[in-house]
DNA sequence: GGCGATCGGTTGATGTGTCAACTACAATAC
DNA sequence: GTATTGTAGTTGACACATCAACCGATCGCC
């Protein structure tokens, strides 16, 4: 309060680039990828968790942690995903806990949508950048998720998947 | 379509982790300013652009240049600062420009936010690097941003402040 | 046993962003 | 002059994100 440390010029320079190449990248990835397969950013995150699991399966906590969202936010998410039937919630009746499923149309959707997308962050991020400034990049994002204290890749897996054989899965699609 | 090249252990850590940090980084420090001023992110941006031009005052084009938004978000964003008394619009009836002011009170609100602002940037963002990676990381905006069209700090003054003096000026605050 | 705390999940209200369509004006072409 | 096109601004519908509050189950503790 009593004095404000301004940024200087570098850290400026640094705050400022990197405040607008994230906005730019961002939104040309989300907007091509939109056009080209209906997929917002939200979407097609949550359809690469779940098609990275066992049997397109998940528990809403586990999807939480790695998308590192709020639970709220995932709520209305997967809502509107049910509603275009690319996921189901089966909330098994017993132990209360609520699983989400990827399904054949998801399976499908994300399965299109993904060369499209690599091939936009190809087109908009990684052929713009050297080997170095590849390596450099990621270690900027190690060392400033290490200090804001949570790991890069750390999300999947820390919440283990279902402790003790959950409940008996009978849900469309394998 | 043919041969999807998907990303390489390298290339997959520097997007992930980009990713990851930035979502992190913009939430928390959003977050922290949105609790302790007010102001969401997009509120902080027009201020932080209105407040440095002349008189807090520019034209609704300009705005949209120097925040690279769409003119139909920037129309809903004004709109709900003008409701809170941040800015006002004042369409000079003639020439049909928007223009679009800080207030008393939006000035009064950003410069009591952006001590915070940078205060939130230091401990999250900036604190983490050494200056070798603040360079690191402004070279590389400046070469994706390069990359995509458009420099990096380029926004302001690409459209001019106004062609020929437009129309007297009597609007609330200097 | 009973009690409070916490956690996972749900809900609605509200703020924010995007899209497509529309208006009004200006500049150019015919 | 009047069509054509383009640009600035506006609008409404809808998707997305955040917040606060709530519900029910579980856990730990007395």
């Amino acid at each position: 309060m009593t004095e404000p440390i301004w940024l200087d010029a570098r850290e400026s320079r640094a705050w400022r680039g990197f405040m607008v190449m994230q906005a730019q990248v961002r939104r040309r990835v989300a907007q091509q990828v939109q056009r080209d397969s209906g997929l917002s950013e939200a979407d097609y995150e949550v359809l690469v968790h779940l098609s990275e699991a066992a049997e397109g399966r998940l528990r809403a906590v586990e999807l939480a942690n790695a998308t590192q969202w709020e639970k709220s936010r995932l709520f209305h998410q997967i809502t509107r995903m049910e509603a275009r039937g690319l996921v189901v919630r089966d909330s098994c009746e017993k132990s209360r806990q609520a699983h989400i499923t990827l399904t054949a149309e998801g399976r499908a959707v994300i399965e299109a949508a993904a060369p499209i997308h690599v091939d936009h962050v190809r087109r908009w991020f990684i052929d713009a950048l050297s080997t170095e400034q590849l390596d450099a990049l990621a270690d900027i994002a190690t060392t400033v998720l290490g200090h804001i204290g949570g790991a890069p890749g750390a999300c999947p897996g820390d919440a283990g998947p279902c402790p003790d054989e959950p409940c008996p899965t009978e849900y469309p699609e394998a």
